[in-house]
DNA sequence: CGGCTTTGACCGGCGC
DNA sequence: GCGCCGGTCAAAGCCG
């Protein structure tokens, strides 16, 4: 009998109890603005039915590289994120980064970043769901024929897992020491120029499906390819 | 001062 | 029915 009446003041503090009491009333003014994002999901706020929604949500699994000494988990892909979470999964003794798109308030993507077990210098990003806004560095940045980038122009490399979906690694490290990289055993894989055709092929024809996710891995190409030139300088 | 990151707790789903 | 685990929330702290 001891603690039973202590969880008063618990719940009190903490929170999602009282606020879900709350939440439901403004049920009706949710994205009253735009509305432009699913204009087909009338259906889905009657919240009873088991929603197929995230089940039909774009997911998109891009592997990025990054150099071994690089411990954070921002995959720049010129969107803005904001990390809400962060948990150590069973599966993976390093920690998943959640991230929200914070550019656009109603934008229901969310990523999630973690470091591949197998070679920790692979960052892992899960995109779920579609940007229902503009990109904003198309925003912002000036118009300049620059800004259409192509994939072959960084040394990238792509993998079609079977498990869920479409798989792209892009590999943003330094093409000085990429040979000699051999970490994974992917890279082994990736030894003959015709498999690496065929990945691009592959990414390409994926890629070429789906244009926000084109314009999205671009843009990551184009942010860390801006930030390498502004550290070196050229 | 405002925005972002960190971090611990809570919730719901799933497996046993 | 219980326990585990992934995902999310929100307060607190930190930084620009």
């Amino acid at each position: 009998m001891t603690k039973n009446p202590g969880t008063s003041e618990l719940s009190a503090s903490r929170k999602r109890k009282a606020e879900s009491i709350i939440t439901n009333i403004n049920n009706d003014n949710n994205n009253g603005t735009t509305g432009q994002s699913e204009s087909s999901s009338s259906d889905e706020d009657s919240c009873k039915k088991p929603r197929e929604e995230h089940i039909k949500a774009k997911i998109s699994r891009v592997c990025v590289r990054t150099e071994t000494s690089d411990t954070g988990l921002v995959v720049k892909d010129g969107y803005q994120w904001r990390k809400y979470g962060q948990k150590v999964t069973r599966d993976n003794p390093c920690p998943r980064a959640y991230f929200k798109c914070s550019f656009a308030p109603s934008c229901p993507v969310k990523k999630k970043v973690q470091r591949s077990a197998e070679d920790q210098s692979v960052l892992v990003a899960t995109y779920e769901g579609e940007h229902n806004h503009p990109h904003p560095s198309k925003l912002e940045a000036t118009p300049g024929p620059n800004r259409c980038l192509t994939l072959a122009s960084v040394p990238c490399s792509a993998s079609l897992s079977s498990s869920s979906g479409p798989t792209i690694t892009l590999d943003l490290t330094k093409p000085k020491s990429s040979n000699d990289a051999k970490t994974s055993s992917t890279d082994r894989r990736m030894g003959s120029p015709e498999f690496q055709q065929f990945l691009v092929e592959q990414m390409a024809s994926s890629l070429t499906k789906d244009p926000s996710f084109k314009a999205a891995v671009a843009a990551a190409i184009s942010g860390n390819i801006f930030k390498q030139n502004q550290t070196e300088k050229w």
